[in-house]
DNA sequence: TAGTCCTATGAAAGCGCTTTCATAGAGCCG
DNA sequence: CGGCTCTATGAAAGCGCTTTCATAGGACTA
C-alpha cells in the first residue's frame, strides 16, 4: 500500500456526515478506545509504519468508519514534521500563464493528498524572498518556484533546507530540480516561421531583460535570422515588459522609426494582443499588412482576432511535471522529468509575405 | 497594538539571515531563556494577550530580534485552536474573472497575516463539497466560497461550524456573509446599451442556466427591452456555457436560425470572445454589421479587437471585499461591506444602429 | 500596620499526533 | 527445556505553543 494512502480523509468523512454535526473532535485516542487497542497502534495503521495483527487493523479500521475520525494534519505535522503542503512561488496568481501552470500543480498534488499554497512575488525578487519565508515559517515540505527572479544562489540556499523544483532556468544543485522549457528554440522556431513565409523585416518584441527567458527567445529569434540569411538589425528589436499595454507601446515606436517590417513577432502573447491593437489603431491589418506570431499559446489565444500564430508553452504540463518533481523529492527520489519539446502553431495572424 | 501585528515574521528573519543557516529551531523557550523570562511570558507578549511590564517586553523583543525568532504557526495552531488560514473554494484557480478575485483576496488577507488556501471546485457541487471537507481538515479559520453551486443549504450548515463569506448569492444565515453583485442591474445596463444606440433586434447569449448570475443578467436584458418598448423573442437567446466556444457556438445556432438581429449581448466576457471569432468567421464586423457587449470587464477585454464594450464587474474588489468580511467576522464582528454597483463601460465594439 | 484585593509572572496542563523505548510473549536453537 | 532472538504492542516522551491556575508581591483600605 503507498504511504499516502491513508492521507485521504474524504471517504470516510463524507461516509457519517448525515447529521450536520457541529465540529468533529474525533481524536485518535477516541478512536483507539473504541477500537480496544492503544494509541500508538491506531498511529501506525494510519501510517502504515509498523506491522499490526490482522484483527487489529480490522478493529480500528471499524472504529474509524464508525467514529467518522479524520486525522488532525495540524496535529500530525507538529508531531511528525511533515505538513503534507508544498509552497508555490508565483509571481501574479491571475496572470493567464502562471494560472493554467497553478492548475497543473493542484491536480497533481491533489491525489497525493498535498495541498499547495500559492504565494505572489509581484515580479521582485524581494517579494520572493518574503514569499520563501511566509512558506517555511507555514512549514511547508518543499517549494515550487515559478519562473522567480530569485538569484540562483538564495535558490540553492534555500534548497539546502527545503525541497526546491524550479522552473523557468537550468541550475544543478542538492536539493534543487530545475525543469526548463527550450525558450531558445521556441524563438527559433516562430521566428523561422515567419522566414519561411518569405518575411525578411520581422520585428522583435523582446520580453523583460530581467527574465532569463526573455534573452533566450531573442537569442533564438537572431538564430532563425542568420539561418536565413538576414542581417540581424537592432533598430527592429523594441524592449517589452510582458504585458499588454506594452506591446501596445512597442508598437508605437516601430512605426515612429519609421524601419520597414513586415512581420513581428513579440515574445509572448499578451504583448502580442497589445501589438494587434497597436496595429489596428493605425489601421493595419493582421495579417494582411502585417504578421503577428506571439509566444505560449494561452487559452485565450484561440480567440484573439484574428487566431495568434504562436509557439506551444504547454503551462499545464509544466504545473503537473514540477508538481511531480517534487512529489518525487519528497518520497526520497531523484525526479528525472523533462519539458516537451517546443511546438509552433500556425494560426491565422501571420501569412504568406507578398512583397 | 493590534492583535495580528505579531504575525509577520519577515522582518525579524530577514534581520539575522545573512549565514544561510540550516533550518532554523528557534523556539518559543529559547527566546524565554534568553530573555530570562518564562515561557509564558513571552507567549503572552507575542499575543499581547495580557499585561507585561516594560522592561521585560524590552527583554524578550530583543531577545526575538537576536534570535531571529518566528513562531511556528502549526504549533501555534494546534494549541491555540486558530490557523491563519483561510479557505477560499474557487472554480477553476486558471479562469481570468475568478484569478482577479483570488488576487483580491490574496492582497486583502496578506496584511492580517492570513494566507489564502485555495482549492478548485470545477464547477460541480460534489467538488465543491469535497473541497469544504479538505479545508476543514486542513483547519482552516474560515472558508470564503466564490459563486459555487453548492446548495444554500449545504453553505448553512458549513456555516454553523466555520464563519463563511459567499459570494454571487444573497442569503443570510448565522455566520454566513453573502456578497452579491447587481447581475439583474448589469444585464440592463448592458442591454440598455444597446437599445439607446437604437437597436431593436439584440440577440442575447445566455449563461450558464444553473447559475444564478446567468438568470439574473437574463432578467436584466428583459427588463431593458421591456423598457425600450422591444418585445421579447425567445428565438433570439441561445444558451452558452461561459466559456469562448460556447459563443462561437451560439453565433452559429443564431446565424442557422436566419432570425434578424444587429446587435449581441454576451451573458460574459469569454463568450463574447468566442462571438467576435464567429462573427468574423462568418464575415461580418464588428461592430460595422453587428454590435456586441460583454460582462465582466475582465482584464484582456481592453484588448480584444476591437476593444469591448462591457459591465465592469469588480473582481479585483469582490476579492478583497470578501477577504475583509471574513476577517471581520473572524475577529467577531459584524461585516458590513457591499459590492459597489453595475457599471457599463463603452469601447468599441459597439456603435449606434444604421438602419 | 494588619488585612484585602489586584497584578504581573511562572509552572504546568494540554492541543492531537508521531516515535522512541521498553516489554511481554512467541518462536527458535542446541 | 533453558536461554536466546524477534515481533507486536503499549506507555510515555515529546513537537512548540496557548492558556488556565496558582502565587508572590504591591497597592490599597481601614
Amino acid at each position: 500500500m503507498s504511504p499516502t494512502m491513508n492521507n485521504k480523509p474524504s471517504a470516510r468523512e463524507h461516509s457519517k456526515r448525515a447529521p450536520a454535526r457541529r465540529a468533529a473532535p474525533v481524536t485518535i485516542e477516541m478512536v483507539a478506545r473504541a477500537a480496544g487497542v492503544s494509541l500508538s497502534t491506531v498511529s501506525r495503521i494510519l501510517n502504515g509504519s509498523a506491522v499490526v495483527s490482522e484483527d487489529k487493523k480490522l478493529a480500528v479500521d471499524g472504529a474509524i468508519a464508525k467514529l467518522g475520525f479524520v486525522p488532525n494534519p495540524v496535529a500530525r505535522a507538529l508531531a511528525g514534521g511533515r505538513t503534507l503542503s508544498v509552497g508555490v512561488v508565483t509571481q501574479a496568481i491571475d496572470s493567464p500563464f502562471y494560472g493554467t501552470a497553478l492548475r497543473g500543480i493542484e491536480d497533481e498534488l491533489e491525489p497525493a493528498g498535498y495541498s499547495p499554497l500559492y504565494v505572489s512575488g509581484h515580479w521582485n525578487a524581494q517579494g520572493e524572498a518574503r514569499c520563501i519565508d511566509v512558506l517555511r515559517s507555514r512549514r511547508v515540505d518543499g517549494i515550487i518556484v515559478l519562473t522567480g527572479r530569485l538569484s540562483d544562489q538564495a535558490l540553492k540556499a534555500c534548497a539546502r533546507n527545503l525541497p526546491v523544483v524550479v522552473t523557468g532556468r537550468s541550475l544543478k544543485a542538492p536539493g534543487l530540480f530545475a525543469l526548463d522549457f527550450d525558450n531558445f528554440e521556441g524563438g527559433r522556431l516562430a521566428t523561422q516561421h515567419l522566414t519561411l513565409l518569405g518575411h525578411r523585416d520581422i520585428a522583435f518584441i523582446s520580453g523583460d531583460p530581467a527574465h532569463p527567458d526573455a534573452n533566450e527567445r531573442l537569442r533564438g529569434y537572431r538564430a532563425a535570422l542568420e539561418d536565413a540569411g538576414i542581417a540581424y538589425a537592432p533598430a527592429l528589436v523594441v524592449p517589452g515588459q510582458y504585458n499588454e499595454i506594452s506591446g501596445l507601446l512597442a508598437v508605437d515606436r516601430l512605426l515612429e522609426s519609421r524601419q520597414r517590417f513586415t512581420a513581428i513577432f513579440a515574445a509572448n502573447d499578451q504583448m502580442a494582443l497589445g501589438v494587434a491593437l497597436g496595429l489596428h489603431r493605425r489601421s493595419l491589418r493582421v495579417p494582411d499588412d502585417v504578421s503577428l506570431v506571439g509566444f505560449d499559446d494561452l487559452p485565450a489565444s484561440l480567440y484573439t482576432m484574428p487566431p495568434l500564430s504562436t509557439v506551444h508553452q504547454p503551462a499545464y504540463e509544466l504545473g503537473r511535471l514540477a508538481a511531480a518533481a517534487l512529489l518525487q523529492m519528497l518520497s526520497g527520489g531523484k525526479p528525472i522529468a523533462a519539458m516537451p519539446a517546443p511546438r509552433f502553431v500556425a494560426r491565422e495572424s501571420s501569412r504568406r509575405f507578398r512583397g
